[in-house]
DNA sequence: ATGAAAGCGCTAACAC
DNA sequence: GTGTTAGCGCTTTCAT
């Protein structure tokens, strides 16, 4: 009835009746039935976000971004956790996907075949976000992290350190650690250099790791003079006990990591790190999703590649 | 019709046509519809979860534990979140009340008058956590934050500080950071003590922050003993500083932070720091919220008080 | 064990 | 400008 009409605020209704409809209302206490008029008006304003994890600084920033964007529009994005499961991103996605939402954002772009299957016959915009090394269902936005890998192999290659110790997640599902780590060795090879000693982790503090990691490494492999990090957190740990020990930075080692996470900025010396884009990716991802819901005549398959920033910070010597 | 049946597997159907239906639903790639489902059964499996923030550890802490115990039930949990903003709460309130959902698990005691009555008259299980110091709307679990500044203050006092100086988020919404400091300079009263010195931040990195604080206030105060800080992140800056400075920890300046971060673990030195048991806290809230979703002639009204226990680190002088 | 029918609380399309 | 009506795709209840 017209009740409907103003509470949605379209169509034309009377200034007077409208006053009377509110302030019935809010006596009441009336919040109206989402259910019910998402399935008469087959139209719901969710916007389903898959990540793999809220715990590691990455995924909130990229939900910040995405939160920002959406929150100029009628659009409300509602998160899922995966814990780099695929099994339970399947289910996560099935749960989401059985709500009807307006868009999917997900983070990767390798996904289980029924996952996969979900996402092409959704009739709803997909942006697969965070990496473009791959092929995406519908559109997608994120760095090559094969590239951020070779990048910073490069600038290591550059600077002559010969020795390198590789630190990383024991993360087999963790597809873009993978990928910035192959491009890694990758562009070391090139340079005729190759990894000398790797340590993998999982659990468990990460600062705290990153110190027990170095000082392994260090112990069996005293003459290595790199340590590149699959991530900021235990790089920042490393750094931290290598400077306790009083070892030249950057020197005698020099160190890496990547993410550009905040974090850093109080750290005694500033890690050399890779910005990941996240902020800019979710805001991107939404600002796709936005439009497409707006106007559903737009085309799908928008792909965006941001440019992974390398920043030096203070642990690379110069050139 | 039948196929209702064996989706939702009760009743008594038969192996054959289940199979049947089982095949159809897979070849034609059918994902039912919840909005319809939940139309028509009054039920959601939805917990609409509220929170201030995603970016400090705090929250994701909580929210693993909540997630934890979902996993086993129904029920699954939707996030939403304030940044601290009663008008957003309010917002974030109503679109999640408005699809129904099974129960509510929000922080704080604290909310608008608009906010607080959605809650009475949801006519679902509430869980308002993280906080006791207050009167909940039924359930609440949490800490006394009070409680929890008092036993910092009592420990340092024992410890013969007498110059303290206090470093924390200039938050005036953050009702639990301002009723720890309630509750310290309350602890300190009683020794005869007061803060001497103190100064707020907002926004940038919590570690770099903590570090350009603890350098202006000890340019400024030279003569203080001890530093509190509202937590971890900007005690752990702080720590990083002095740390460097070469200024004698626990002993020429003592240190103390809120929260027991895991990151803490990687630090040079054990930051003093009191947990706020944020794991335990998600698990019991979404427990509670489970069981009266499973029986719903429970009484509501449950409260957990967790107790905050110190970590005296390597930052307070012994007694 | 299976089918039929009546809603759930809205929105959309159409009368008035 | 406002009221009326017919679904949306399920679950539920009642027949068969």
């Amino acid at each position: 009835m017209t009740v409907s009409r103003v509470l949605r605020q379209r169509g034309d209704v009377s200034e007077a009746t409208r006053k009377r409809v509110l302030e019935a209302a809010k006596t009441l206490g009336y919040v109206p039935n989402k259910i019910a008029g998402a399935l008469a008006s087959q139209r719901v304003n969710l916007v389903a976000v898959i990540i793999p994890s809220l715990s590691n600084m990455v995924f909130p920033e990229v939900m910040t971004g995405i939160s920002e964007i959406l929150e100029e529009t009628p659009l409300q994005p509602v998160v899922g956790v995966t814990n780099y499961s695929p099994e339970r991103e399947e289910k996560v996605l099935y749960e989401m996907l059985s709500w009807r939402p307006s868009g999917v954002i997900i983070a990767g772009l390798e996904h289980s075949d029924a996952s996969h299957a979900m996402l092409e016959n959704a009739g709803i915009p997909i942006v697969e976000i965070m990496d473009i090394d791959g092929q995406p269902v519908d559109a997608m936005v994120g760095i090559s992290h094969r590239l951020a890998g070779q990048k910073m192999g490069k600038a290591i290659a550059m600077r002559g350190y010969k020795k390198i110790g590789f630190l990383g997640t024991k993360m087999p599902l963790d597809h873009r650690a993978r990928k910035r780590f192959e491009g890694f060795t990758q562009a070391l090879a090139k340079s005729g250099l190759e990894v000398s000693d790797q340590e993998f982790y999982s659990g468990g503090s990460a600062l705290a790791k990153g110190r027990e990691m170095t000082k392994a490494m260090l112990d069996r492999s005293p003459d290595l003079d790199f340590l590149y990090y699959s991530n900021d957190m235990i790089g920042a740990g490393g750094l931290l006990y290598l400077l306790e020990q009083g070892i030249g930075i950057p020197d005698q080692i020099g160190l890496a990591g990547f993410n550009g996470v905040e974090l850093l900025a109080g750290l005694p010396r500033r890690l050399a790190t890779m910005d990941a884009c996240r902020l800019e990716i979710g805001r991107t991802a939404a600002r796709i999703v936005a439009e497409r819901c707006a106007d559903d005549t737009l085309p799908g398959g928008q792909r965006v590649e941001m440019e992974p920033k390398i920043d030096l910070g203070d642990t690379l010597r110069p050139l």
